[in-house]
RNA sequence: GCCCCCAUCGUCUAGAGGCCUAGGACACGGGCCUUUCAAGCCCGCGACAGGGGUUCGAAUCCCCUUGGGGGCACCA
């Protein structure tokens, strides 16, 4: 058996201090592809530590994120699982026991150093031009010394006695070794001063104890990735396999994607996962698109299914290049996505958009056979779920309500206002003279019509376009007032008469 | 400033020494189809950052330069 058919267990443990992002969205969709194609399991994990930061809503946002794009979890802090708790503010006690343990045996001391102690350290250094970080300053206190702190009452943190001399190596699946000199870690903190553990200890101790077989996470982690090392060793615990994928780019291409919008040439771009969902954008295309960000499916093959994905993902596979992500390319395949739904899951889709946009009921809409009808016009023609309401917002507006603010519309390309009318009326007849009143009959009498009449189709098509949609572009024609039926293509024709001749001026 | 990572078309990528006169996709340009708009089909544009090695042979291996990115908190 292969190494990636081992399974395995993998996390994603982000912080709930904001918004998900496609970034965090990216790296939680490597780690489930990569749970899902060995077998193993996909843990979630709060790393709410921070509890300055901690943003309950966060929480929320973050779930639903994941539940959109289909990740689900086999275990987490909704569920629990084996390993638990899956918060980390609930696994204090743990940690407690942890770092008096490496303190005990020499890898982890308190530090008595107070914020302004270090602020005047780091001005100091800032002013002799020195390397910024913490000296070490109460690394080598005595006892009495340390006793005296103590008893002073002065608040501590424990902080990693890192070695002074030599390197430390660790190993990234797809990086290789990466290498840095252990003078360079500088006693990072472990556990702070209210009692919680920083990131870089409670990721440790949390992926040992949890059992976790790979670390997958963003590329801003390998610079810590030695310091964890370093503990794993402390602790005599085998380290996880590490992935650090690459980051992803602003749209512009220069820094890493944060949780504001970027604008790039007056452009907007959108970076968290609700602004997506409300977008209109489908979670199948979005995990197609995300998957194929830093991993490839097959170079000859840009659309597949999630089972293909699974199947086939390779960890190995992951290129390390950071990448910005080709938002053109997410549209064109959200538009390919929405091609090959079925109408009436499309209708479905697209009621709650429809709904808010249209001022309609969506129970409603979700019924709707018109909508039911209108799908099928619009579903080669949208690339978001949003765009499909000016498409088709004629289709629910009463005859009589449709105006014509602008009636030189109206006047098609190569008629004047007076033949236009003409060619109106000339409808009205064939309107009302149709049989059945379907788009395949309707269209053969208008052909027949421009065709006696001596206008190419297009110009003769042209106003009754308008007077239906109210617009120059809209959805096929003869379907269209398919969908409306004779009466209500009838009375739009002849208001749309009425609104040119009064504009034109000519008599009734 | 120090440390680390990365380097193929505008963008996402294929490429693990000869299959590469570098393949695919999006975007862009042109054409076909066509009642508008789309969709679809066809064609085109377009890249191995630079310099040294290694080798019979380098996009692929090594080194340097350059460029980009990430990290240097009692945030994650």
């Amino acid at each position: 058996m292969s190494e990636t058919q081992t399974p395995v267990r993998v996390r994603f443990a982000p912080s709930p201090t904001g918004y998900l992002h496609l970034g965090g969205l990216r790296t939680a969709l490597f780690n489930w592809l990569h749970a899902r194609h060995t077998g193993g399991k996909f843990i979630l994990r709060i790393e709410d530590t921070d509890q300055k930061r901690f943003n309950p809503e966060s929480l929320e946002d973050l779930m639903t994120g994941l539940r959109w794009l289909g990740l689900e979890w086999d275990e987490g802090p909704d569920m629990g699982g084996p390993y638990g708790p899956y918060t980390q503010s609930e696994r204090q006690a743990i940690y407690t026991e942890y770092a008096e343990q490496l303190i005990a045996a020499g890898y982890a001391y308190h530090c008595y150093c107070t914020a302004a102690e270090l602020d005047a350290m780091r001005e100091e250094q800032r002013a002799k031009g020195l390397a910024q970080g913490y000296d070490r300053r109460y690394r080598n206190l005595s006892v009495d010394e340390q006793a005296a702190l103590q008893a002073e009452g002065r608040p501590s943190v424990i902080r990693l006695a890192a070695p002074l001399e030599g390197t430390t190596v660790v190993h990234d699946l797809i990086r290789g070794d990466i290498e840095v000199e252990n003078s360079s870690i500088l006693d990072p903190v472990l556990v702070k001063s209210d009692g919680m553990p920083t990131y870089h200890f409670a990721v440790v101790v949390d992926d040992h104890l949890m059992k976790i077989t790979h670390v997958i996470r963003g590329e801003e982690w390998i610079s810590s990735a030695p310091q964890h090392k370093l503990l794993y060793d402390a602790f005599g615990w085998q380290m996880p396999v590490l992935v650090h994928l690459p980051v992803i780019l602003d749209p512009s291409g220069k820094g890493k994607m944060s949780k504001r919008k970027t604008v790039v040439a007056g452009k907007e771009y959108l970076a968290l996962v609700h602004e997506f969902i409300e977008a209109g954008y489908l979670p199948e295309a979005m995990f197609n698109f995300l998957t194929n960000v830093g991993w490839n499916y097959d170079p000859e093959q840009e659309i597949f299914t999630r089972e293909q994905a699974v199947e086939r993902f390779d960890i190995r596979g992951i290129n390390p290049t950071a990448a910005a992500l080709p938002y053109s390319k997410l549209e064109w395949m959200n538009g390919m996505y929405i091609r090959e739904l079925a109408p009436a899951d499309l209708q479905q889709r697209l009621a709650p958009f429809l709904a808010k946009q249209l001022g309609l009921d969506e129970a409603e809409l979700r019924q709707s056979e018109r909508l039911a009808k209108l799908v099928p016009l619009v579903q080669e023609r949208i690339k978001l779920l949003t765009e499909a309401w000016d498409k088709i917002d004629w289709a629910f507006i009463p005859a009589n309500e449709i105006a014509y603010p602008d009636p030189t519309i109206l006047i098609s390309k190569g008629l004047d206002g007076t033949q236009t009318v003409a060619v109106l009326r000339t409808g009205v007849e064939l309107l009302e003279e149709v049989e059945p009143f379907t788009a395949v009959a309707l269209e053969a009498l208008f052909r027949t019509a421009a065709e006696a009449a001596g206008i190419k189709v297009g110009s003769y098509f042209a106003p009754f376009r308008v007077a239906i949609t109210g617009r120059t572009v809209s959805p096929p024609l003869f379907e269209s007032m398919e969908v409306l039926g004779r009466d209500e293509t009838l009375a739009r024709v002849e208001n749309a008469i009425l609104a040119l001749q009064s504009h034109i001026g000519e008599k009734v």
